[in-house]
This record gives C-alpha cells, sequence and structure tokens, in this order.
DNA sequence: CAAACAGTTCAATAAAACTTGAACAATCTG
DNA sequence: CAGATTGTTCAAGTTTTATTGAACTGTTTG
C-alpha cells in the first residue's frame, strides 16, 4: 500500500521526473563509463546522483532512469566497491539512500584500485608463468629471445606500477 | 600459384608455427588488450610480432594466429594508427611486413592519441551542449544547481586534459 | 503471523562488440 | 590482357557482455 502517510520524513517527493540538463548529465556520464569500459548502467545512475544534492533511495533511481531493480541494485553495489558513492541512512526508513562522491581524488583512486591494479596483478601472475615455460624451453635460440623478451615485459610491468600511485598523486 | 622459387628473397619459411613460450605471451597481451579496451585480436597480433626479431607479412600472421583475413587487415590498421607497428618493405615483395614497436613511450603516446584525447574532445563537446541547456533553462534553482555541477565537471576536465600529457612525459 | 517492503541473485533475453569470409579494388607478372 | 597476389570492406554470423524480471532472503509493521 502506497500512502501518504508513509511518506515519513517530510522529504519533498519531489523531482520524480528529470530535468533536460540532467538528461544531458547523465547521458555525458553513460559515455564516460563506456569510454572507461564500465556498463553504462553504472554511468547512468552516478550522473543522477551527481545532479542531484539530495539523497536517493533505489527505488528513486530505478524510476527517474527508468532501469530494472537487478540494473540498480548491481550498478549501486559496483558504485559502492569503487568508492563513487556515499551511503546516507535516515532514522525510520529502512531504505538506504544514495549520494555521489565528486571529489574526483576519491574516484579516481577507487578505480585505479579496482580497475587498474587487478590487471596489473593478473599481468604478474602471468609474467610468472612465463618465467616458468622459458626455464624449460629446449630450443636454445628461442629460450634466449623469450627472455629478451620477457625482461621487456618486466621493464613495462614496473612503470605502469608506479605509474598508478603518481597519478592518485597527481589527480588528488 | 604456390612455388617455392616465389619465396624470392631467401627467408627463412621458417617459425609458421609458435613456441609454448609464444603462446603464453599472446595470451598475455590478448587479455592485455581486452583491459584497456582493445579487440582481443588486436592484442594476439601485437602480441605475435613482439615475440618475433623478424617481421612478419599479413599471410603469415593469419597462419600463425588462425584468425581470418578481415580480422588482421582491420586488426593490422588499428595497429598502425596506433603506432604499435613498424611497416617494413622489401625490395622485390609487393607485401607490406609489420614489426612490433616496443617502446613504451611510443605505445603509451598513441595509445593516448587515439583513445584518450578523443574522449575528452567528446567530453568538451558535450560540456558546451550542457551549457547551452543552462542558459535556457527557465527555473531559477535548477539553473543555479546545474551551474554548480558544470562547474565541478569543467574542473575535472581541465584536470583530466593535464593528466594525459604528464602519463606521457613519466612513462617516457 | 501475514502482508508489505528492501534488496539480492541469477537464468533468460537483449544489446553490443568482434570475427568471418565472400566480393571487391588495385597491383603485379608473364 | 588473364590470372595471380595483396589487401580492404562490410553484411552476416558468432561471441561476449549487460539488462531484465521473477523468485528468493531477510526486515519491519500492524
Amino acid at each position: 500500500m502506497v500512502s501518504i502517510s508513509k511518506n515519513s520524513n517530510n522529504r519533498k517527493l519531489s523531482n520524480l521526473s528529470l530535468v533536460e540538463w540532467e538528461v544531458a548529465v547523465i547521458d555525458l556520464f553513460l559515455n564516460a563509463a563506456q569510454s572507461v569500459g564500465l556498463p553504462k548502467s553504472l554511468g547512468q545512475i552516478y550522473g543522477l546522483l551527481f545532479c542531484r544534492d539530495e539523497s536517493l533511495s533505489m527505488g528513486e533511481i530505478m524510476e527517474l532512469l527508468q532501469i530494472s531493480k537487478g540494473s540498480a541494485s548491481q550498478g549501486l553495489r559496483a558504485l559502492k566497491q569503487l568508492g563513487a558513492v556515499n551511503l546516507v541512512f535516515e532514522r525510520n526508513d529502512r531504505k538506504e539512500r544514495f549520494l555521489a562522491e565528486i571529489r574526483l581524488r576519491k574516484l579516481v583512486s577507487g578505480f585505479i584500485r579496482e580497475q587498474g591494479e587487478p590487471h596489473l596483478d593478473k599481468g604478474l601472475a602471468r609474467l610468472k608463468n612465463l618465467g616458468n615455460l622459458l626455464s624449460s624451453e629446449e630450443d636454445l635460440d628461442s629460450a634466449h629471445r623469450g627472455k629478451c623478451k620477457e625482461k621487456i615485459l618486466v621493464g613495462w610491468h614496473r612503470q605502469m606500477s608506479r605509474l598508478l600511485p603518481l597519478v592518485k598523486m597527481i589527480v588528488g
């Protein structure tokens, strides 16, 4: 049952529609998300929260963006992991509400932590595996060539590993 | 007609198969390509060239990786645009041959040029559009909120624009 | 406790991205 | 010039990825 009295905390049951510029901002974030390899819905949700000064619940997000429960739930989870949203709890309200984290430093470091570092770790694992393969390579020429290439890859890996913390500093 | 005599320039018609460590390196690049949002085949092709000291033709690449003509052609074109391969021409041979560019600086700056900068440009265009929308927003509160958000976005855009050249420097 | 509510999960579906291969254009070769 | 060679293009097919919505768990409330 949807009752007025239930709308407890006097929240303006307000902006359940988007204005033109908000649509543009949401679309901007949708595209930005895709640019960096994140799902569209994640960008949309963040974009919506970015537009608003008041926190939104999952239900409001679904309504405003016309997306499914599943997308909203998963998108919000990913945004939490990235540290791109902050949770707001209100007394007498079971729902969790969300606010966009707008400090670029936080956004970038979350992205690096969740996307950059795992890839670097995976790369390191693969390099170790490569080392094993090379130590059991029979053909001496091939083994030598392989070791040269391995050195290059290790060097690249080191440079990339150093780059990420630097990016955090620069943006922060 | 495939003739031996046609194999003009005495090239060892050699390594038309992959050794174990090469497979591992190719797979490593396949994954790396996906990590940064590039097609798999592009990573495979680069990985193969990275392994080899001698240049390869498109035909050899297709044969070694078991990929189609279309993939090879498109992948090589993308690699050229990224500056990730160097072309080698040999006299008495119509085919173009390819060598991997292994200077990280070149690879990174090509990637930034082809992937990073276009996205920033697109973002700037969208920001301009947002500015227009805001100047015709009727609701004063909404307009004010929009302008605050716009300022934030413009700041982010500036920071990101400054970051890319810095990354080039750091890696170079 | 029954009903309403908040939120998660996941199999099925839809959408996006990649790959293929046949048709094509251009160049070389005898 | 006819046929072989090299490479491009793009519509159709395949694979991958994202989204949906129904079923589920756990709370709260009257």
